[in-house]
DNA sequence: GTACTTGCAAACTTTTTGCAAGAAC
DNA sequence: GTTCTTGCAAAAAGTTTGCAAGTAC
């Protein structure tokens, strides 16, 4: 079973134990967030899912993302402009690089993040939940 | 001279050169600015430039915001809900600690941060121009 | 059949904009 | 006096909500 389908069946578990009703359109959003590493917004998701439910509705995402969020099933960003983004693929925070040229989003690795977390919790009596680290500049392509 | 006067003295200066007329409303909202560790929202602002001068229309700090933004002199940042906050006291980023129970925004100090940035670009070859570093979590205060 | 979900429209929040009157230079 | 800025109100953009009709279970 591949990655995505094992990730949209955990996520309709997850639904069904909390007594949640897995409607298509659900499902189609599930899928959606399930399976790209673009970190869509409402709108984009929304996108998406009208190609096979054309009369679905932009509440519904609204609604179903907010659920997920409650649940902490997926990731939200805000960048200064305009809607946030998600990433529903894991719930597990994670640095990006967002490129301020094209808005290209890429999940990136900053392998002592774990450590400067704990060091920082320990030091000023934290308790750290979660994070968010985003860094800005130009990808490769747009650097030219 | 103490930093805060110092500060405002810096933005006043910069906004000269560029032409930009200093008012009285400007001015206050930079004093402001350049005064405060909260990290204000532009509504925050405009409730304390309201008790000097009563008839600011929180338009006037929308677009000088968005012109000290334009000028890279301040820091904007979004979190999950409601309105941006600003912090006017320094144009560099630099990371915060959030409160998630008293949404208090404290200043943090990440030794590491800069040799992990230089790192990274190096690696993806990415033109790093800034970032954005957050930790959510329970201050001290909240977690008891 | 019951309880939850959808889709629509209206409401709400935050931010932006157009423009006439006013102020900085 | 010229040009920029203000303040107001309207508009725009993003998100939330109430409710009747429809659907999952």
């Amino acid at each position: 079973m591949k990655n995505v389908e094992i990730r949209v069946q955990d996520l309709v578990d997850k639904l069904r134990i909390k007594d949640y009703r897995i409607t298509p359109q659900r499902l189609a959003i599930l899928k959606t967030l399930a399976s790209t590493r673009a970190h869509p917004s409402v709108e984009q998701i929304f996108d998406k899912v009208k190609v096979d439910f054309p009369t679905t509705s932009i509440a519904t995402v609204y609604k179903t993302v907010s659920l997920l969020k409650d649940m902490g099933e997926l990731i939200e960003f805000s960048f200064g402009e305009g809607s946030n983004h998600y990433d529903g693929r894991s719930a597990v925070p994670h640095p990006h690089f967002i490129c301020t040229s094209c808005r290209k989003i890429e999940d990136i690795d900053v392998p002592d993040l774990e450590m400067i977390t704990e060091k920082l919790a320990e030091k000023e009596n934290y308790q750290i939940t979660a994070f968010q680290l985003n860094f800005y500049g130009k990808c490769p392509d747009c650097n030219r």
